[in-house]
DNA sequence: TTGTATGCGTTATCAA
DNA sequence: TTGATAACGCATACAA
C-alpha cells in the first residue's frame, strides 16, 4: 500500500500540530492538552502510525534499552546448564525494572559472522561464563564506552564483578574428603578452556587453564591434594560425568575411593558410573559435587556439595547494571557458598582394593 | 577525558579524508586503497574510535540485526522447558548466518514496565509458545510492519507458522492406549491458559482453552476418549506430574489404568507418583508422554510417547525469518511427530481394581 | 578510488 | 501548552 511508513512528522502534519508536539504526545514527557492529544492520536490511527521508530528514538536518546548478555557457545548448550539458567533468571528479574530487554550474544568463534559485541545497540553488557576470550571482549566493550559487569571471570580491576569463593569452597569440600580418610582421590573438573575436549589434566594444561571457575576450584582441590590426578570434562553434564566415571572405575586396582567433582551434574554422572560398576555410594566410593542444584533423578542420594546462590548471583549482576546505567559505580561482590554434607560421602573404605 | 565520543567524521577529518570514505573503510562495501585504509584506521585508533555507532547505523540502514523472540513468563521458567530449549537452539542456529542476535522478550503482564514489543528495535519477531495474548501481539507487530513467524499458535492466515500435528499425534497415542484395552483413562494436560492453576478441566474450561497446544492435544485425546476426565497441570514439569499423579492414584477405587500426559516431563512425574503409590508401570498403570525428549533419571523406563523434532521446529522458524528478511514469503510448515512405543504402556490389567 | 550532499525519524532545548 | 530549530551519527546515490 503505502510507499513508505508514516513518520511522526506525517502524523503531526495531519493533526495540524508541530512534530515536537506530536512527539510529546507519545513520550508523555510534557503535559499536552486533551484536545491536541486526541487529534494527534486520531491522526496516528488514520495513518497507521504505531509509535516512534525505536531506532531513531534510540539514536536521539543515546540509549536503546537493551542489555547484552555474552554467553559462550550455542544457546541450547548454554541453557542446558542449570546454574546458568538460574543466573539468567535472576539477571532478567533484576533488569526488568529498568524496562530493559536482554540481548543474547554468543561469543562463539569470533570468526563466525558478526562481531556482534561491537555492533549491537546495547546500553550495557554482562559478561558471563568467563571464557578465555574475556579480556578481548572486555576491551571491545570498554572501547565503546559501554558499562560492563562480569560474572565469575578475570575482570581487571575497576570492572564491577560478581564472583564466588570458588577456591575456598572447593578446598572445604576437599578437606571434607581428606578428613574422611580418603587418599586415593581424583577430581573431575569443568572444561579447562572453552571448547576443550575431555582428558587428563597434565601439569602443562593445569598451568594454562583459561576458565576461571575451573582454575579456582582446581586450586582449592590442590590445596589439600597437591598431586592427585585431575580429569577435565568437556562440559558440565551428567553424561560427561558418566563417561569420566566409567574411566575412573574401569581398572579395579587404580580405582579412587573418592571423586571430587566441580559440578553437581558431573557428580551425578559419576554416581551413575559407580552404580554401573557395582560400587556402592558412599560405602565404596565417595562423591562430592558443586553448585547445590536440584538434580533430577538423583534421589535417593543427597549430594555432598557446595551450595551456591546462583539466582542471587544473576540478580546482583542485574542490580550492578542498573547502578551503572544510573551513573553509580557498583562495587564488586564475592558470594559465598554453603557446604552441605549429604549422603554421598563417607569414611574411606578400610582396605585399599589392591596393589 | 573526551567531552564527547569521536564520530566517524572526526576520524575522517583526522585522516584527511571525507566521511564517506571513512565509512567505507569500516563497512567494506567499496574498495579502498591500502594507503587510505590504514590512514583511516590509524586515525580511528588515535581517537579511540571503535567503529560506527550501531544506533546510527541501524537508523540509516533501516535494520538492526536483531530478531525478537517473544516468550511467555519469566526467563528462568522458560528455559526450564527442554522442548523450548531445543527450539531456541534451532532458532539461534538458523538465525546466526544472518548475523542476527536474539532479543528475549517476555510478554508477561502487559502492565509491567516496558511495552517491549512496541518499542524494541527488531527486524523480525518470532512468537513462540502461543499464549492467549497472541492475537494482540500479532496486531502490535504487524502494525509496525515487522515480519513475524509464529511457532505453534493461532496465527491468522497469511502469517507464516511452524506447527505440529498435535491433534493427530495425540489421537494416535490415545488409540494406542485404547487398543491396549484401557477404559479407565485420565489425561494430564498442559496449562489451559497461561498462568492458570492446576485442576480438573470442566466442560466450560475445556471450551475456552487458549493455549493451542493444550487444546489440540486434548482434542486428539477426545477423539478416542470423549468423556474421560482431564486434569490440567500448571506447567510442564516433573513436579507437576508428580502432584497430579498423586491425586490420580490416591483413591484406590477410582484409580485409572492409564494416564495420557501431554508432555514427557508430566509423564515422568506421573510414573514417579505411581511408584510412590506402589503401582507398577506398565503392569498396573500405563503412562504415555509427548515430546520425545531425554528425561534425565527416567531410566530404566523408555517412555511411550510422540517424538517431535523440537530443534528442527526452531530451525525452520529461523529459516522462515531469514526468508522474510530477504523479501521472500515462507510458507507455513506443519511438522509431524513419530510415535514411539516404549515400556511404559501395556495391556490393561484384567480385573478392574474395584467397583 | 574518493568526495559531496542529503536524509534516516526522532527528541531536547529553548523561546513563544 | 505549543512550536521552531538543531542535532543524533551514519551510509548511500551520484558525481568527480
Amino acid at each position: 500500500m503505502n510507499a513508505r511508513r508514516a513518520t511522526i512528522s506525517d502524523v503531526a502534519r495531519t493533526a495540524g500540530v508541530s512534530p515536537s508536539t506530536a512527539s510529546v504526545v507519545f513520550s508523555g514527557k510534557t503535559p499536552v492538552s486533551e484536545a491536541t492529544r486526541s487529534r494527534v492520536l486520531d491522526a496516528a490511527a488514520s495513518l497507521g502510525y504505531s509509535g516512534p521508530d525505536p531506532r531513531a528514538a534510540s539514536l536521539r536518546r543515546g540509549r536503546s534499552g537493551i542489555v547484552g548478555v555474552v554467553l559462550q557457545g550455542r544457546l541450547g548448550a548454554v541453557f542446558r546448564d542449570p546454574v546458568l539458567r538460574l543466573t539468567m533468571d535472576g539477571l532478567s528479574d533484576a533488569v526488568a525494572p529498568l524496562g530493559a530487554d536482554l540481548l543474547l550474544l554468543h561469543d562463539e568463534g569470533k570468526g563466525s559472522g558478526a562481531p556482534t559485541l561491537l555492533t549491537a545497540p546495547i546500553d550495557a553488557a554482562v559478561l558471563v561464563g568467563c571464557s578465555g576470550l574475556l579480556r578481548e571482549q572486555l576491551a571491545t566493550v570498554r572501547s565503546r564506552g559501554i558499562p560492563v559487569v562480569v560474572i565469575e571471570g578475570d575482570a581487571g580491576t575497576d570492572v564491577p564483578r560478581v564472583g564466588l569463593d570458588n577456591r575456598d569452597a572447593q578446598r572445604v569440600a576437599a578437606a571434607h574428603v581428606a578428613d574422611l580418610g580418603h587418599r586415593n582421590v581424583v577430581t573431575l573438573t569443568l572444561p579447562t578452556h572453552w571448547g576443550a575436549r575431555s582428558g587428563w589434566i597434565t601439569p602443562e594444561i593445569e598451568a594454562a587453564i583459561t576458565v576461571e571457575v575451573t582454575r579456582e576450584r582446581l586450586a582449592g582441590f590442590r590445596d589439600r591434594f597437591p598431586t592427585s590426578p585431575a580429569y577435565a570434562a568437556a562440559e558440565s553434564s551428567i553424561d560427561e560425568g558418566l563417561r569420566a566415571g566409567r574411566l575412573f572405575f574401569a581398572a579395579a586396582d587404580l580405582r579412587p575411593t573418592a571423586v571430587v567433582a566441580q559440578s553437581d551434574l558431573l557428580a551425578t554422572g559419576v554416581i551413575r558410573a559407580a552404580e554401573e560398576a557395582g560400587l556402592r555410594v558412599p560405602e565404596d566410593v565417595s562423591v562430592t559435587g558443586f553448585d547445590g542444584i536440584d538434580v533430577d533423578g538423583l534421589a535417593p542420594y543427597v549430594l555432598t556439595t557446595q551450595v551456591q546462590a546462583a539466582t542471587l548471583k544473576g540478580r546482583i549482576a542485574g542490580e550492578a547494571v542498573a547502578a551503572l546505567l544510573s551513573g553509580d559505580i557498583p562495587h564488586s561482590r564475592e558470594l559465598t557458598c554453603t557446604f552441605r554434607v549429604g549422603n554421598t560421602s563417607a569414611i574411606a573404605p578400610a582396605a585399599s582394593p589392591a596393589a
